[in-house]
DNA sequence: ATTAATCCAGTTTTT
DNA sequence: CTGGATTAAT
């Protein structure tokens, strides 16, 4: 049997050869969890008799969700592993809603943000103010507002915005009602651009399978503990007959987004026939790390009494504390002691708490000539260089992304968000329904006078002196358009500057283009070889040129050129491994697996090591502030009083999360002050030790370099 | 009203 | 060093 193969141990056995129905999976740290769920998975296949595409198996990243396949393929068959639908919620939903509404535009949800921050603006909140009087509270921020409301989507499931706010926030009464009016216009104004952020496609998941159920045999559920209410409702909807989820309530570390213990505490109470399995087993660690971070986890409450088992029993390393003079020289020392190490550097992971540290972590190790791999190329996305390029894409897979437009066309001089969205919608008048026709072919019948004058403010007040002078195309002939395009009435546009209007040409030329280009790496490179990127390009590169003095020397300005052109490279590169636009677009968006960048050291947050494990570990920046991040603890907990497991108790699942990686050796690391985040004026930061040192009775060795 | 230029603060974790 | 807010200019 190809159970077998797995060589599970007793418990995990019991639990992946459970009966159908409802089945809770206690799985510690390293207790082998995902060994659990594959076998689970083969049991149904082969016991039971179900087909694969009637599993379903809901992971917490599309990494895992690869990876369990693989594991899957490996045992079973390719095909089989395949045939299992298998992915996040976000990117599951996704697959469904694409199939029923072609014309969903996932969004960057900084996109979906300054669509928020637009709605926002529109609101007079003074009028509220002088009503207080004596101003108690002030009123939120877009940003604020917006986290605020991404949060109650995740966790309030019946209540309206402003009675969620009227129940969480009592000193913000008298802006409830804005703040309702600001979210539902904010949802109509996502309708007219077509476009979701996550929460919109679990949300509107939930209404798709209310109209088309969906169903299947047996849904999975890995990291459990970091489901919130929107993501257990969504199992809900789904109506499984059987369900096997799996959790462990001390590595819930997603509080802030949602993530609700209650979900596994109240598992038996909501599906009373359920059993709960519980492995104790781990395979993972060695004695010292084990005893470490048992001993620090058991300061918070606990849910189950939960008993860890040791079965590694050598080598006998104890985990290690040192201190630093600067936070500086512990990267030194890192770095300096990895290249001493017999690992692999693969095997051998630097963990921080914010992403803040990966920087100088990432710069220290090059400098002793070490190789590293940072997990979350999220940065390189964010980069204003690869925005554009996907922008660009984006906005040719798809014209109607007003969005998109709005971006890259934002770059020509004299344009800006209102007049971007203007020419776009010109653009679409003048192709009768069509940018890309109103760009090659556009209609000529139109009084483009009218045209360009509706649209303006106040149209009421000038009643016949609301004419606006017409832009002559001569204005243009310095840049050689051909005779047709000259002849586009867009370019009477009055606001059309030159930068503009040369930018729509070559987009003209793009959309030609694009239609031949079948594979995401040759439209990275239409784009890339296009005016508009390199008009992007120039002008980027001469804006990071610049010097405090106002000098931008040519060196400098072709450093930055070069090193944009090697980000373009890497992209071109990522793209290649996709087959089609799509395909490479969700990835982007939706996270992928292959997006990581090098072989090396891993270089991960606490986070985004969750699942994963190391021979040889390093924690650094253990100092009070940072890790625990005292700001966050404290801000959290007044998002709900009553829940304890938020603030310190989650930073301290945090640090358990972080010991827990580590196989055989762990080294801990603090830097006591802080001279590079601040400049030479003020004052040096001082920082105390993080108290999970204290906590978990490590032994501290003082600095040896300085 | 809208964009460009300038100055100032602040720095979380993920789909 | 970037983004946000403020101010100046069109």
């Amino acid at each position: 049997m190809v159970l077998n193969k797995l060589n599970l141990n007793e418990e995990q056995y019991q639990a992946a050869t459970a009966n159908l129905g409802f089945n809770l999976i206690i799985a510690s740290a390293g207790t082998g969890k995902t060994s659990t769920i594959v076998g689970r998975i083969a049991y149904l296949i082969e016991e039971k008799k179900i087909s694969p595409e009637k599993i379903l198996l809901l992971t917490f990243t599309n990494k895992a969700a690869q990876e369990m396949k693989e594991r899957v393929a490996s045992i079973l068959s390719k095909k089989i592993a395949s045939q299992i639908e298998a992915g996040t919620f976000h990117a599951v939903s996704y697959r469904y809603l694409k199939k029923i509404k072609p014309e969903l535009v996932l969004k960057r949800e900084r996109d979906i943000s300054d669509i928020f921050k637009t709605v926002y603006d529109r609101r007079d909140f003074t009028k509220a103010s002088i009503y207080l009087g004596e101003l108690e509270a002030q009123y939120y921020t877009p940003q604020y507002l917006y986290q605020l409301y991404t949060f109650y989507q995740n966790v309030e499931l019946k209540l309206s915005f402003a009675d969620w706010l009227a129940e969480n926030k009592p000193e913000q009464k008298d802006f409830l009602d804005i703040y309702q009016d600001i979210v539902e216009e904010f949802e109509e104004e996502k309708q007219i651009f077509n476009s979701m952020n996550f929460n919109d496609l679990l949300l509107n998941m939930k209404k798709f399978l209310k109209e088309f159920p969906v169903k299947y045999d047996e849904i999975l559920v890995d990291e459990y503990q970091d489901t919130n209410k929107l993501q257990d409702s969504l199992i809900s909807d789904l109506k499984p007959n059987s369900l096997f989820c799996v959790g462990d309530y001390d590595q819930s570390i997603y509080a802030f987004n949602g993530a609700d213990i209650s979900n596994i505490a109240t598992f038996k109470e909501r599906f009373p026939n359920a059993k709960v399995f519980t492995l104790k087993k781990n395979y993972r660690s060695t004695k010292p790390i084990l005893d470490l971070a048992n001993k620090v986890i058991s300061r918070n409450e606990r849910l189950y009494e939960k008993q860890l088992e040791v079965t590694k029993l050598s080598p006998n390393i104890p985990p290690v504390f040192k201190k630093f003079l600067d936070v500086s020289d512990q990267y030194q020392w890192v770095a300096q002691n990895i290249k001493k190490s017999k690992n692999n550097y693969k095997d051998i992971a630097v963990l921080f708490r914010n992403n803040s540290s990966a920087d100088s972590v990432e710069a220290h190790l090059r400098n002793a000539g070490i190789p590293s791999k940072r997990r979350d190329s999220r940065s390189f996305f964010e980069t204003k260089e690869i925005r554009a390029i996907l922008d660009i894409y984006v906005f040719l897979a798809n014209p109607k992304d007003l969005i998109a437009f709005i971006n890259f066309m934002e770059y020509a001089k004299g344009i800006g968000p209102a007049i971007a969205k203007q020419i776009y919608e010109f653009l679409v008048k003048l192709g009768d329904g069509s940018i890309y026709r109103g760009l090659i072919s556009p209609n000529y019948d139109y009084n483009v006078r009218e045209l360009f004058s509706k649209n303006r403010q106040n149209t009421q007040l000038l009643l016949f002196d609301d004419f606006v002078d017409l832009g002559s195309p001569q204005r243009f002939k310095d840049l050689n358009f051909d005779d047709k395009f000259l002849s586009n009435p867009i370019l009477k546009y009055p606001k059309l500057s030159q930068d503009a209007a040369f930018l729509l040409y070559n987009l003209k030329y793009l959309m030609q283009k694009f239609q031949q280009v079948k594979s995401p790496a040759s439209a990275i490179s239409l784009i890339g070889n296009n005016d508009i990127f390199k008009y992007i390009w120039g002008y980027l590169a001469k804006q990071r040129a610049q010097t405090k003095t106002g000098n931008s020397s040519k060196e400098l300005i072709k450093d930055h050129k070069n090193k944009i052109y090697e980000r373009a490279k890497i992209l071109k590169r990522l793209a290649s491994k996709y087959q089609n636009h799509r395909a490479f677009l969700n990835a982007v968006i939706l996270g992928s697996n292959e997006l990581d960048s090098g072989e090396g050291v891993n270089l991960l947050t606490v986070h985004a090591s969750k699942g994963l494990e190391f021979d040889e570990v390093y924690i650094v920046d253990l100092m009070d502030g940072r890790f625990p991040n005292t700001k966050l603890a404290s801000r959290n907990i007044s998002f709900d009083e009553e829940n304890s497991s938020r603030g310190i108790d989650e930073e301290r699942r945090l640090f358990y999360v972080a010991v827990t990686r580590a196989k055989t050796i762990l080294y801990l690391t603090a830097g006591m002050e802080d001279k590079t985040s601040l400049d030479a004026q003020r004052k040096i930061k001082n920082y105390k030790i993080s108290q999970f040192i204290k906590e978990g009775n490590l032994v501290t060795f003082p600095a040896f370099n300085n």
